[in-house]
DNA sequence: AAGACGAAAGTGGTTGA
DNA sequence: TCAACAACTTTCGTCTT
């Protein structure tokens, strides 16, 4: 579990309890709910055919986070335990559950609004559904964490859905989120690095190569230009070209250069705009490249060719 | 006339004192 | 918290095709 509560919120009392059939936390002190509708995201185990993954998954029914409560509701506490209580703790005991319901219809409310547009978005973007579940996770980690506090609801679906692409090694660039959700692409930008600090999530950085497919077809270039302009990324990656650099001004380069050598020559003008940098930067990365890679003769040879 | 090139100043984020 | 810094953008003038 990437996160643990250790202390109660409420009274500071440590006894907390972690009851995994409902997935809450629990503080035994005085009965507020820490944590609700954890799920444990981490499989214990990894699989290796599909039986033996049927038997270990502890994940059974269908449970997902693209709907808003994901059949796992809380109360706090139960009638049974209230001929326990003293008078003092009694008012407590309700003070505690009044509020407990406040959150989560609030946070239930939200959710339902909030997986609405990230369906939305994410079926514009044509995103697969493993990261559409992905993102729903993160925005539901993040309501429950409270980050969505100051800042719009849309923004923070974005974020999630730009950082859960980049998990799942399908990046979209954050222009393209830009124009699928209508919030500007440096405010996407801010929500996703705060989030996924907050939340400690990992994100490797992105691998120019996941954006050349996509680059390549909008561009409607020859499969072998593609591949070849995959080799020459890995090229420049040996030279060290890469490091430091934005992958989808180096992917741009990349692909440039290669459909120069075949033949289909696009503008960089018509390239950036595909990637989302601009001309400058392709230049600058293309320079590069060229000077590093020695790929002058070859780009000579086509020219000769074509006269 | 359009595309390629590059210089210079500006932007937003990271890092390290 | 602030300043230095790197990468990238914007803008604009010049050269090439």
């Amino acid at each position: 579990m990437a996160h643990m509560v250790k202390k109660c919120s409420e009274c500071g009392g440590m006894n907390l309890f972690l009851n995994r059939e409902k997935g809450e936390v629990i503080c035994r002190d005085c009965g507020l709910v820490i944590e609700e509708k954890m799920v444990e995201f981490e499989r214990e185990w990894r699989e290796f055919d599909g039986d033996e993954a049927e038997a270990k998954r502890r994940t059974g029914a269908p449970m997902t986070y693209t709907q808003f409560d994901q059949g796992l509701g809380t109360e706090v506490g139960q009638k049974a335990d209230l001929y326990r209580l003293g008078e003092r703790d009694k008012s407590k005991f309700f003070r505690l559950r009044k509020w407990q319901y406040r959150i989560s219809t609030a946070i239930e409310r939200n959710l339902k609004l909030a997986l609405g547009e990230l369906k939305r978005v994410s079926s514009y973007l044509k995103l697969p559904k493993s990261v559409e579940e992905e993102a729903a996770r993160i925005y539901t980690l993040a309501v429950q964490r409270g980050l969505v506090r100051g800042r719009s609801m849309e923004s923070v679906v974005a974020g999630a859905l730009y950082a859960a692409c980049r998990r799942h090694e399908v990046p979209r660039t954050l222009d393209e989120l830009g124009e699928a959700s209508s919030i500007e692409k440096k405010e996407i930008g801010r929500t996703y690095r705060f989030v996924t600090r907050e939340l400690g999530l990992t994100i490797l950085p992105s691998n120019p190569a996941d954006y050349i497919a996509r680059f390549a077809s909008s561009l409607k270039l020859s499969p072998e230009t593609q591949s070849s302009a995959v080799e020459i990324l890995e090229r420049a990656q040996k030279a060290e070209l890469t490091s430091g650099r934005g992958p989808t001004g180096i992917a741009a380069a990349s692909l440039y250069v290669s459909a120069l050598m075949h033949g289909e020559k696009k503008t960089q003008r018509e390239v950036a705009e595909i990637a989302g940098v601009t001309e400058v930067t392709i230049r600058n990365r293309y320079k590069e490249l060229l000077e590093e890679l020695e790929l002058e003769k070859e780009i000579k040879k086509v020219k000769k060719k074509k006269k």
